[in-house]
DNA sequence: CGGGATCCAGGATGATACTG
DNA sequence: CAGTATCATCCTGGATCCCG
C-alpha cells in the first residue's frame, strides 16, 4: 500500500475501497462462484433480508462486478453471476478470508485477553 | 473461498471479517506501517473524527492488530504500532488495495454507464 | 496531547405488506 | 419469484465540552 496517498480523501481509491470492502459484498460475491438466483443467494446467506441483498446487488451490478439477467418463463427468475471483473475480485478476497480463517484463533485469544483484562467484575 | 462454509452464520471467519473489513481499519492499519501517535494519524487520515479513530484503534487493540503504548512525559504521548498479527495483515490488505488502483478506471466507467442507464431525463 | 461523556440527527436495518 | 414501498427503530457518526 502506498501510505502517501491512501488516506487522501480525494484519492478514487477510498471511494471505491468503500463499495467493496463491506462484509456482505465479499460474501455475495464469494456464493456467487457459480450463477445464482435471488433467493438461492439469500437462502445461502444465512441473516440477510430481502432489502439489504437488493441493495447489494445493484451495488455490486453498478461497480461491474456482476451481471443481473432475467430468465425467461413463468414464474419470474432472475440470474446473478460474476463478470470477469467481479471474478478477478476472487484472489484479492480469497487472500483475506484465508488470512481470517488463519489467525482467527489467535484473534479470538486476543479478544478475550483484552475483555477480561478490560471489563470491571461484579 | 470455501463456498461451503462463509456463508454460515455460526462461521467465525464471518464475525472476523466484520471486524477487520470496514474502511478506517484497513486505512489506519495503512498508515501505521510505522509507529504514530495518535493526532498524527488523526491529520493523516483525512475525515476521520477522532471519536471513530478511537473507536478504530480500541477495536485494533483488541484484535491484537495494534499496540498501543503511553510515552512517558509531559505532555501526554500515545504511540501506536503494528503487532505483527497487524504487520500480516498488510498483505491481504495490500493485494486488495493494488486491485484497487488497477481497477478503479474499470468501475468509475461502468458506475457512469449503470447511472445513464438509470436516471430518469428531464 | 489524547482521549471520555453527552447530545443529537440522519442513514442503515428489520419487519411487514403489496405487486408484476 | 423477485423485488418495491412504507414505517419504526436502532445505531453510527458528527459536534461539543471537559479532563488529566
Amino acid at each position: 500500500m502506498n501510505n502517501d496517498v491512501v488516506h487522501r480523501v480525494d484519492c478514487p481509491s477510498r471511494v471505491i475501497l468503500d463499495q467493496i470492502a463491506d462484509k456482505w459484498s465479499m460474501l455475495v460475491l464469494a456464493v456467487l462462484s457459480e450463477p445464482r438466483r435471488f433467493n438461492e443467494i439469500k437462502r445461502l446467506l444465512e441473516g440477510i433480508t430481502q432489502r439489504v441483498l437488493t441493495q447489494t446487488l445493484r451495488r455490486l451490478e453498478r461497480n461491474g462486478m456482476i451481471t443481473r439477467r432475467v430468465l425467461p418463463g413463468r414464474p419470474l427468475g432472475v440470474e446473478y453471476s460474476l463478470t470477469p471483473l467481479g471474478r478477478s475480485l476472487q484472489g484479492p478476497f480469497g487472500e483475506l478470508y484465508d488470512w481470517t480463517v488463519s489467525n482467527m484463533d489467535a484473534i479470538q485469544a486476543f479478544q478475550r485477553a483484552y475483555d477480561s483484562r478490560t471489563e470491571q467484575s461484579t
